[in-house]
RNA sequence: GCCCCCAUCGUCUAGCGGCCCAGGACGUCGCCCUCUCACGGCGAAAACGCCGGUUCGAAACCGGCUGGGGGCACCA
């Protein structure tokens, strides 16, 4: 339950879909609002569509939230649980004046239309000043909204400003349908009532809607909730974010190797900002978030910013956590790969070399490839261009030179610089080979480490195997 | 068509009348570091959409234009 006087928050998506971009966004905002303030956040599933709403969209919406680290208090409330609620209060406004029944057939709603495409005239039933005993029987009336005709409709807005809607430019949009179902724009200003929502952040889109549902709360004589209507997120071409661009389910980019923490930095920074910082973990958000810090442009959304802050976070979590990010990231690209102990063990020696080479998990993922099975590794193509025949009898030099030396990093560093200047080589022509031998690439840490991450036995193996 | 919102580097943004011939970050391009690739360090190119006002002074305030976006259902 809400504490008194404390905000309370809400999201409320419609559970068509997977929860996207742009809904996590809305969400975050609404979630860091509630935290920073002491309030309350609270979770809506607007189910009133009941075509298009669908258990699995539900479950996405939740895990997506829960992979965002964004809980909710209190249970979820389920919309069309509540219809009959909303019915009462289409029937509440009816009496108090605030709406009337409109026996309109299917010809009369399309002459409407067409006029309100024609003259620019929103739609307005005749039966909005006719008398209850003019209802023709055999047509199940809706019940529309009695807005006024003149005067202005003001949404303030914390983040738009004041926005003015003429009244005559407001149409008497349907409350319930004719079959006894409550619209959306009835739905939500009873329920956000009823759930003593204070702070309504939503979607930009939303911003039209926000002076029709005033005219409920007015009709009904409630409290105007704080409203702000936060910009949308476009993609990277400046169009309307879709499935091609990056509208995909806020878990996709789990499955792309990005951590939840450095997606919550990114979201909270396109649309928002706090001076020149960049770089806000979670519990700074909390602290700092406000609403006066809400942009008032769209922005795009882009990926190469989200690597930068992915790689960020990445290199923040210290080795083991890494390390175990990691081994999950591996076993669910490849559910049958089992990572025991030995391998945990030779990851955790070689992330610190590895973990300044990537920037979400699966480039970590693809950097660590070599350590996760044993024996000699299959060379790439560039790494089968540097075994060139001088290139194995250098290793095999490189083999007798290290055989009895203690297997430590800076030990085995100088004697192949020893060998190098003997051979008169330079130390890249020892270390290439090594690192094509040892890891089937061209690419990877300093090759020093990845010989103490493999151990003298699994390294032997493969220097040996690659120089015959 | 009608209603509404928005407008600073390629992108995210700072700026709330003088601190701005505009700052930070990502990206891009150089250089340094270096066994590879990265990380890191240093540096560079890069923006106030246009036109009018207001003001001693405008990126900031006002108006118009242009350009983007959103909304106009018995969808949410």
């Amino acid at each position: 339950m809400a504490k008194s006087g404390t905000p309370v928050l809400r999201f409320a998506p419609s559970p068509t879909g997977y929860l996207h971009i742009g809904g996590a966004r809305t969400a975050l905002f609404n979630w860091l609002y509630a935290r920073r303030t002491g309030g309350t956040f609270r979770l809506r599933i607007e189910d009133t569509d009941r075509q298009r709403s669908t258990p699995e969209a539900i479950a996405a919406i939740f895990n997506g939230l829960t992979w965002m680290g964004l809980d909710w208090d209190d249970e979820p409330v389920f919309q069309f649980a509540r219809a009959e609620r909303h019915r009462e209060i289409a029937e509440a406004m009816v009496a108090r004046g605030h709406a009337y029944r409109a026996y309109d057939t299917a010809e009369e709603l399309d002459a409407m239309r067409t006029r309100q495409k024609a003259e620019g005239k929103p739609v307005r039933s005749r039966w909005r000043d006719a008398g209850p005993n003019d209802a023709t029987p055999d047509i199940a009336p809706v019940i529309r909204l009695k807005g006024p005709t003149s005067g202005e409709t003001l949404v303030r807005d914390v983040v738009q400003g004041d926005v003015r809607f003429s009244n005559e430019n407001l149409d008497d949009m349907v409350l319930l349908r004719s079959d006894d179902t409550p619209t959306y724009m009835l739905a939500v200003v009873v329920d956000d009532f009823d759930m003593g929502v204070t702070h309504v952040l939503r979607g930009d889109d939303h911003l039209n809607n926000a002076a029709r549902q005033l005219q409920i709360i007015h009709g009904m004589g409630w409290p105007e909730p704080v409203y702000g209507h936060v910009p949308l997120i476009h993609g990277a071409d400046g169009a309307k974010l879709s499935k091609r661009h990056g509208a995909l389910a806020v878990e996709a980019y789990r499955d792309m190797g990005y951590l939840s923490e450095a997606m919550r930095n990114y979201l909270l920074r396109l649309g928002w900002s706090h001076g020149d910082e960049e770089i806000i973990p979670t519990a700074q958000a909390i602290e700092w978030f406000n609403l006066e810090g809400i942009g008032r442009s769209p922005a795009r959304f882009d990926l190469k910013k989200l690597d930068s802050i992915n790689a960020h976070y990445m290199r923040q979590l210290d080795e083991a956590a890494l390390t175990t990010e990691l081994m999950a990231t591996a076993e669910r690209l490849v559910p049958e790969r089992k990572l025991g102990e030995t391998i945990r063990a030779r990851l955790n020696s070689a992330m610190g070399g590895l973990k300044s080479r990537a920037k979400t998990l699966l480039e970590l993922n693809e950097a660590a490839e070599f350590l996760y099975a044993d024996g000699p590794p299959i060379l790439n193509a560039k790494a089968a261009q540097v075994l060139s025949p001088e290139a194995k009898a250098l290793i095999k030099k490189f083999i007798a030179t290290i055989e009895n030396l203690p297997w430590e990093s800076s030990e085995l560093e100088s004697q192949t610089k020893t060998l190098a200047e003997k051979e008169g080589v330079s130390l890249g022509d020892i270390a290439q080979p090594l690192r094509a031998a040892l890891t089937g690439k061209t690419t990877s840490p300093p090759v020093f480490d990845v010989l103490i991450a493999l151990g003298r036995e699994e390294a032997l193996t493969r220097l040996s195997a690659h120089a015959a």
